[in-house]
RNA sequence: GGUGGCGUGGCCGAGUGGUUAGGCAGAGGCCUGCAAAGCCUUGUACGGUGGUUCGAAUCCGCCCGCCACCUCCA
């Protein structure tokens, strides 16, 4: 690894939702990492998903961001523990209510899917694991840890109890709650201080009438019919949902870490919840750890598609699989690495529209990069030489600039716009790249890919989704495909034109197939899927 | 009603006081049997209005429009 962190002296800024301005993000700790010389080291907490059905664009969206400030925290010679949770129990759907049937999102998709599964236990390992196939489809990489909240059960039944005991939580004959007026910082991360505005809001459905403020949260939902229940002192229930990222955050974060990021709906409740909860939790109030438990927060803006907010009835509303499965696995066929250029096309505190025509150009873009990187692979196999390097400085400042982009506050258009620079400087190089320019190619394209991820699949695990990028063929399909363009060749040969033609236009329109001739033969490829 | 954000050329999206963002699409050219691919060149812009300033897309006021959250959707 090249020793980044001298390299670029640029600090990592990004805006803290908690004070509503772009600062630098701070790890608090530094750790010795190999020759003992110290590094920042980020530790981060990311709201994951209830896994109750596949993950959506919108979802991988801000999972992405998670992705990109790890992969930048990486760049700079960082070292980062980072947590993201899966949440697979299922919260009421309605806080405040006990829902008159009962349910809660994992046990209606249950009952939508009861033919497939069991329980709920097996409906949430089945969307488990699609999460962490969809992941590593668009090349996100694995979290330090992922911890799931049914395997905290006894952390949040303590924690509840702590908050009891400290007078931050009050039982009723439904649950427990948290007491907001408790808590003096009630509000202050998402602006919702006032608590007019949360009982002139309208939602005064069924509360519990025992609830001693509207703000007042649940911590613990008696309810012995539940689908998923445990025993508590409380009686058998379950857990409300903000306690379980507040559990799992201290626990491998501790009582103070640097970040916390999720999906800008979850500023409020969730996350000012959250807040609440780890404040009141904390042992160590006192001067050595200084300032908030969390100190920084980032939130990713929903993406809309085609101008529309995404939703199922507008049919607008896309899976990962949807779009990037293979077409013989039911999905478009679009490659996976396009979807992710495409998702981080715009800067993730922007509202961003996703668009078809934006994944067709991603698709090109990735295709352009691919064709870059197999360039200088087949100029190092040919064992080129060479050693006028002229490119190689030019794509370390490029480098730079990228990165220099991803430190101001995941900047990833100009980061993007940055590195195509890169792409269009080598495409230029007419003649077969010598060798000392093939080896910069591959430096620069293997430090990019670590960045933004949009070159390759970085581990070997994802080698079956590559195979399927397009471009990616069989023998057979290229066996059909050479014998078709040896018989064009005769025929142009024999000036047959009209032959030529119609062998090309098969190849196009029923293959599938690009037809490119050269001075000195006729290369083709795949025609992209978008 | 409260809170946060946004409005840039055909489209997507940078830029936050004076200097080209970039991509895609469009136009012209090179190459080609014709195409495709590729390469070169290239036009169009800052929601409206008032103000600050020598100078504003960029700062301030007002207006218009759009989006999100306000109890579980990332």
């Amino acid at each position: 690894m090249p020793d980044a962190p001298e390299a670029h002296a640029s600090d990592f800024r990004l805006y803290n939702t908690r004070t509503r301005q772009v600062e630098p993000l701070a790890p608090a700790e530094q750790t010795a990492a190999g020759e003992g010389k110290p590094v920042p080291h980020l530790r981060f907490y990311a709201c994951g998903p209830t896994v109750y059905t596949f993950a959506h664009i919108g979802n991988f969206r801000s999972f992405l961001t998670a992705d990109l400030i790890q992969r930048t925290a990486r760049a700079l010679g960082w070292q980062v523990t980072y947590v993201s949770n899966v949440t697979d129990v299922g919260h009421l759907s309605e806080d405040d209510l006990t829902d008159p049937a009962g349910e809660d999102k994992m046990a209606q998709a249950l009952e939508e899917e009861g033919r497939r599964f069991a329980n709920v236990y097996d409906l949430a390992r089945f969307y488990t694991e699609a999460l962490v196939e969809d992941w590593r489809r668009l090349n996100l990489r694995e979290p330090t840890v992922r911890p799931r909240a049914t395997e905290h059960m006894a952390g949040q039944i303590k924690a509840v109890e702590k908050l009891v005991e400290r007078g931050h939580a009050y039982e009723t004959e439904q649950g427990v709650y948290f007491s907001v007026e408790s808590f003096p910082g009630y509000g202050a991360l998402s602006g919702n201080e006032e608590a007019q505005s949360l009982q002139a809001s309208g939602r005064d459905t069924v509360t519990d009438p025992e609830k001693r403020d509207p703000r007042d949260f649940a911590l613990w939902k008696k309810d012995p019919d539940h689908l998923m229940q445990w025993h508590s002192p409380w009686g058998w229930g379950f857990p409300g949902w903000h306690i379980e990222c507040s559990v799992m955050g201290r626990a491998y974060l501790g009582e103070t870490f640097d970040l916390h990021t999720g999906g800008e709906d979850l500023i409020f409740p969730h996350h000012e919840c959250e807040v609440a909860q780890n404040e009141s939790l904390r042992d160590n109030t006192g001067d050595e750890s200084g300032g908030p438990s969390i100190r920084h927060w980032a939130h990713t803006r929903f993406l809309q598609v085609e101008g529309e907010k995404m939703s199922k009835s507008k049919g607008n509303f896309f899976t990962v699989r949807d779009l990037a499965l293979p077409r013989d696995e039911g999905g478009e066929g679009i490659d996976p690495l396009a979807l992710r250029l495409t998702l981080i096309s715009g800067q993730y505190r922007k509202p961003f529209n996703f668009t078809r025509k934006t994944l067709r150009d991603s698709a090109q873009t990735v295709r352009r990069y691919r064709e870059v990187r197999e360039r200088a692979e087949k100029a190092l196999e040919e064992d080129a030489g060479g050693d006028d390097d002229r490119a190689g400085t030019q794509l370390d400042a490029i480098y730079d600039r990228t990165l220099a982009a991803m430190c101001d506050d995941l900047n990833t258009p100009a980061a993007l716009a940055a590195a195509y620079e890169g792409i269009k400087l080598l495409r230029g190089i007419e003649e077969e790249m010598n060798g000392a320019t093939a080896r910069s190619a591959m430096d620069w394209l293997e430090k990019t890919n670590a960045l933004l991820g949009i070159v390759g699949y970085d581990t070997g695990e994802t080698d079956r989704a590559a195979k399927k990028e397009p471009g990616a063929v069989d023998d057979a399909f290229a066996q059909q495909v050479e014998a078709l363009l040896a018989e064009r060749a005769d025929a142009r040969e024999r000036g047959d034109y009209e032959r030529a033609d119609a062998i090309r236009d098969r190849l196009e329109d029923e293959m599938d197939v690009e037809v490119m001739d050269n001075p000195d033969g006729t290369d083709w490829r795949r025609k992209l899927s978008v």
